[in-house]
RNA sequence: GCUGUGGUGGUGUAGGGGUUAGCACGGCAGAUUGUGGUUCUGCCAGCCCGGGUUCAAUUCCCGGCCACGGCCCCA
């Protein structure tokens, strides 16, 4: 037996009820925020993210050539298509543009719970406007999304990447690649800072000639927790340290003071200035959320404002804002929620309020029901039409545990008389009717 | 990349070197031939793959694959 490759999965038609339903969700409130959905192709052009990601990248991705032998890949996330389209599509929109997506990405990565090498992410882009009413626009975005979608219980950690690589600048470190490390000292610190390594932070500080002492503000920065409060500690200890600006912070405040009008008050907040998000080209704020009951693949929601398209010539653009939601993640925080409280409907809107009718041609030619089949549908009626020849009984059954809400067996009888019966499967009550789709939708909606 | 546990019908499981491989759910059909969700009966359907040990492997051993976890990593 041919089984689906690793890392992939299979989606059932509940499942898919279910997917579709946060999809709409999410959709719904990006459609609110004035965002609309755009897609890009499922592969691009392998140089498409090795110049935002670098070379490194390739051994995650699905990379292959085509028959004319160009180099092209399955696309192991979002942004930067949305970028690529942005600068070969729409460079003539008026501006800003508000992009949503949806789609799936592939990783060659190792899988687990809330992992897969096919993964499914929404997000959104901000492209054409910066600064803390843009940022503020996309975090509310963010959080009205989590809010409306059920999610309960998460945090958001929201920094701004400004504010500790001005005050590493401002102590003399480089932000230049040093070739032997691979990557520039200023993005070791951040990084060494985010994982909350401190020996190594103070041995970076050595290694570069710089006073180790220094890096106890530092720590002291990244110690910081809290909601808006913390602010007023990190300007006081930034104030403290030599040549570094304010700018960053100021604009962080301002940001957060926008989202606290533009969205709902979310589970948690937390001002985070060592949300790094690892990545060199996030330039200002920075956001993430993370749901803690989903231990290590806690992270939901990652975004902030970065600077992608000067690659593609756009520079003016320069720095956009948007997240990634992982869908598939979210999902999992969903049903493991609703598991713990003994919710129902894991998502809204999963389960279609409106009747399912089940007509069951019983001992008569099945074309003589069609009329009223298509007609029904025509109208909007969910209909299920009884294709194997069962039996009365056997249809009622059928009808029941396929979900049908209400059963018409037409038989003999029904066509002499030009009357049906249509029974409510729940009750058992029955309701005589005619053999028109508006006679049969008018005794389906009367209840 | 490292590591732990496990793989028996579609699902959940029992068993175990030689068995008609058991049970439950499910699906299909029937119970004097037109109204279900109860019951009864029958049927459908399984030992992940490859190699080794053995007279004999689904069972023991090794490898692979797959699944579920813990680290590393995560654009």
């Amino acid at each position: 037996m041919v089984q689906r490759p690793r890392g992939t999965r299979d989606f059932t038609p509940s499942a898919m009820r279910r997917r579709l339903a946060l999809e709409h969700l999410l959709e719904d409130v990006a459609v609110r925020h004035g965002f609309s959905r755009v897609q890009t192709p499922v592969f691009e052009s392998l140089d498409l993210f090795t110049a935002k990601s670098g070379p490194g990248v390739i051994k995650q991705l699905y990379a292959f050539q085509d028959k004319g032998e160009r180099h092209l890949t399955l696309r192991p996330e979002l942004t930067a298509p949305v970028m690529r389209m942005v600068a070969e599509e729409l460079r003539n929109e008026t501006k800003p543009l508000r992009l949503s997506y949806f789609g799936q990405c592939y990783r060659y990565e190792e899988f687990k719970t809330g992992r897969y090498r096919e993964f499914f992410q929404y997000g959104v882009e901000l492209i054409g406007a910066s600064g803390p009413m843009a940022e503020a626009e996309v975090i509310a975005l963010a959080i009205n999304m989590l809010t409306d979608v059920g999610l309960t219980d998460w945090e958001i950690r929201i920094g701004h990447v400004g504010v500790l690589k001005d005050a590493l600048v401002g102590l003399g470190l480089s932000s230049e690649v040093n070739p032997a490390a691979g990557e520039a000292p200023v993005a070791s610190a951040m990084r060494l800072l985010d994982k909350g390594d401190d020996a190594g932070l103070a041995a970076l500080f050595v290694a570069n000639g710089l006073d180790s002492t220094h890096a106890q503000s530092l720590r002291d920065l990244a110690a910081l927790e809290g909601g808006m409060e913390t602010l007023g500690p990190a300007r006081t200890i930034l104030s403290g340290m030599d040549g570094v600006s304010l700018e960053a912070l100021d604009e962080l405040e301002l940001t957060l003071k926008a989202v606290g009008y533009l969205a709902a008050k979310p589970p948690r907040l937390a001002v985070d200035l060592t949300v790094a998000r690892g990545l060199d080209y996030y330039t200002g704020m920075v956001f993430e959320v993370k749901v803690p009951e989903m231990g290590g693949e806690g992270q939901v929601l990652g975004g902030g404002s970065y600077k992608l398209l000067h690659l593609f010539g756009l520079p003016d653009l320069d720095p956009c804002c948007g997240f990634g939601l992982g869908f598939d993640r979210v999902l999992l925080a969903l049903e493991a929620q609703a598991m713990a409280t003994e919710r129902k409907e894991v998502v809204a809107g999963e389960v279609d309020p409106r009747p399912l009718l089940a007509i069951v041609p019983f001992r008569v030619n099945s074309l003589d029901v069609l009329q009223l089949v298509g007609g029904l549908r025509a109208s909007g009626v969910r209909v299920e039409l009884e294709l194997r020849g069962r039996k009365v009984g056997k249809a009622l059954g059928w009808a029941d545990s396929i979900g049908c809400t209400h059963a018409m067996v037409i038989g003999p009888h029904e066509l002499e008389e030009k009357k049906g019966r249509i029974k409510n499967l729940s009750t058992g009550e029955q309701t005589l009717t005619g053999l028109y789709a508006d006679d049969v939708l008018e005794a389906l909606t009367e209840r």
